[in-house]
DNA sequence: CAGTGGTCTAGACCACAGT
DNA sequence: CTGTGGTCTAGACCACTGA
């Protein structure tokens, strides 16, 4: 039951309650929640004031609603631990990127579906790639699948004076991928940088990595220079946050 | 006016068009929304579904409501990088940690409050730590302000057995800070691991961390290891989405 | 004070899952 | 078929903002 008088709103009470119940583990992971109606006996509350309260819940990601069978407690999703800052020359060559390189070695089978276009820099595409807004840069927007679930985005954009007339302009980019055709051209890369951050998703984003409520994306801006000191590429990615936790590892010195 | 017939709810559709709206530049950064009595309306429907609609774009990130105000397009809150990856001995000597060295650089009052404890290890830092479930640990809890906004929280912990009789156990670490006391104690530092990802905030972080509705939270976990290889520190951190981005940068090779 | 968002009710009907 | 969540209404009153 709910207190009146305490000034707290009813379906804030209600979310806490059940909230509570959640960690406390009365409801434990995986387990379905007393019905709405139910709710609505035992606290007293309408119905709509019971859906406030667990859609809080929802955004929240402790729950997830299934139309016609209930609410249950989100089980935690296992996150794949990726490690970054490991793109070494040797691993670039042996397998075709890094995603796929992940998915081998976790045993899925992993398809990436590729779709090239040309458009001009933007400003913040003409800051990471040190060219004028209005350049022309190549864009290979890419849709990458775990057995046939999607399960990251990526865009990857490069200034068109240094991928003009190389197979970077194909969907299929040939052995060793992107990097190794660049390193042909002589663009031998000196560096990575990352920028994480994280946000809600699209409602685009959210079918297609096929999100529940409350779930965040993780973004990733990945840099790519040559020895030079020059960009030579930028990497978009999205990731489903229940699903990656990225790993960085560098010396202390 | 929404269409009846299309099978698509009444306050999706409000929404998808209000959503488009703020992305086309219609409702401009910052800018108010029309009242949710002006937008029953303009589409036909009855508040609550308006409100729906709103709460969409809410968790989304997209707008915020004030009350006794109105409903305004959510400004792109202002970026801070932070650069990871670069926590070199000298840096970690001239300063007193990471985080008031990036304050400081920025110009704004940095401060911190300092709680300490000890625990028992659950699975997860027994896990990250090396040691074993239920072996003591010492765990400094802190709160980091920017001119006295919460900006971060970090829960560091270490193996009890390399703190005791040290001023990590105390609130004030002394010059260079408990990475300093761990190096006087023969615990050279060796490299470090940070794991990143994201989460919506529990109702005590938004709150702590005044987060607007649709403000995931970035979690780093980082593990500081010794030269031999051997844990020596996790300190786990929780920062706004909205408000920062971290960098990683390595060598190709 | 008027106008805004915040909360809440008591219903109604629909769509889906599982028996 | 029953029970579940999903959508929607027409109102009511409260709490806050700013003129």
């Amino acid at each position: 039951m709910v207190d009146r008088r305490s000034g707290v709103p009813a379906f804030r009470q209600v979310a806490a309650d059940l909230r509570e119940k959640i960690t406390a583990g009365t409801y434990a992971a995986g387990e379905q929640l007393p019905s709405e109606r139910d709710l609505v006996d035992t606290y007293g509350v309408s119905r709509p004031t019971v859906r406030e309260a667990v859609n809080m819940l929802r955004t929240e990601g402790l729950v997830v609603a299934e139309h016609g069978r209930g609410v249950f407690v989100r089980p935690p999703a296992s996150i794949q631990r990726v490690a970054r800052s490991r793109l070494s020359r040797e691993a670039r060559e042996r397998n075709r990127g890094a995603f796929l390189a992940d998915a081998a070695a976790r045993g899925f089978t992993p398809s990436t579906s590729v779709k090239i276009r040309f458009e001009e820099a933007d400003a913040r595409v003409a800051a990471h790639l040190a060219i004028d807004e209005g350049a022309e840069v190549t864009v290979r927007d890419r849709v990458m699948r775990a057995d046939g679930l999607v399960v990251q985005l990526a865009v990857s954009r490069l200034p068109r004076t240094i991928t003009r007339g190389t197979a970077i302009e194909d969907v299929n980019t040939g052995p060793g991928g992107a990097y190794a055709r660049l390193e042909e051209r002589g663009h031998q890369l000196g560096s990575f940088v990352e920028h994480v951050g994280a946000r809600m998703p699209t409602p685009d984003e959210a079918s297609l990595l096929q999100l529940a409520d409350g779930v965040p994306v993780i973004t990733v801006t990945r840099v790519a220079y040559a020895f030079d000191g020059l960009p030579v590429e930028m990497n978009d990615m999205v990731l489903a946050a229940d699903r990656y936790e990225l790993s960085y590892e560098w010396p202390a010195d």
